[in-house]
DNA sequence: AAAAAATAAATGTCGTTACATTTAATGTAG
DNA sequence: CTACATTAAATGTAACGACATTTATTTTTT
């Protein structure tokens, strides 16, 4: 279904300013599915890819500063998301040896069972929610990389 | 700039997955463009949207059912968003004569006048950033519409 | 008309974003 | 080595998102 229907807004300036809606829409749509997925976990999606973050670093530690720079919202508060973890016992935070500033966050025991759980149904669920073939996603990602250009 | 070096990620799994963090980026991307926008009128983005709607109406009232309706996001709350833009006289509310329950809201001489001056900025700001040309913008609206649709 | 269901808005709570401030530890300049 | 700046993380605060509950009013049912 189009925009205009979804929205209930019949018509646009332009095709520019129905773009910048339709991605904050698309945004919100998407946001919305993966909230359904992930509550079903008790996850929140910033609860969810702190763990992947930390998935991906395993048996490394990171650093909530390394949280932080690999998040795609920089300016969330990663130290209170890994608080929540932490409450849930999904990762465990240990004083950095070399640097007593620093907080070593490792993804627990428990944590890795859950992500692995979770892998499943969210392959499962990407597919099913495919509706775009190679080609098009490559378009749509040239689109939105070049909307982000800034016309100097 | 592609979405790699802006997030620090070689790789992705697909040009699918890649266009699902494109698209929260992109998003987060033109939230925090907006943001800077607002913030230099004191609104935040839920109070501009709805200031917005106000005046849509504007001079018919708008319950606040109908606010939540043409938000883009339902969810939100819009009874408090209200609230605030009340604090700063920018709205004004009044009990709907035909339901007492209801609520009538209205965007105040102030509000329009701050609008007003906002949208001089606004026009020349989405004119700045456009690094799309209207086909590229049609072609992008018509994959964002597509990505949404479910595949049963 | 009285009781029950439905509706509009407000309110409560938790987790989050955005942003400023604080605290502790490390680095650096003199 | 001491003073100052810098850095890492935590903490504080206002607003928002998501969701449940409450309150007042209207509508529907019987």
């Amino acid at each position: 279904m189009g925009l205009e229907e979804d929205i209930k807004q019949e018509k646009f300036k332009s095709q520019y300013s129905k773009a910048i809606i339709n991605i904050i829409y698309t945004n919100g749509w998407l946001n919305q599915r993966h909230q359904e997925m992930f509550k079903k976990y008790g996850l929140t999606t910033p609860q969810f890819n702190i763990l992947r973050i930390l998935r991906g670093q395993y048996p490394k530690p990171s650093t909530v500063n390394l949280l932080i720079e690999r998040m795609l919202d920089k300016s969330s508060n990663a130290s209170r998301i890994v608080d929540r973890l932490e409450a849930k016992n999904l990762v465990v935070r240990k004083q950095c040896p070399t640097d007593r500033r620093a907080v070593d966050v490792f993804i627990s025991e428990e944590g890795l069972t859950l992500l692995g759980k979770m892998d499943i149904e969210m392959e499962e669920w990407q597919d099913k929610i495919r509706s775009l073939d190679e080609v098009e996603c490559t378009q749509l990602n040239h689109l939105l990389d070049k909307i982000r250009t800034e016309v100097i």
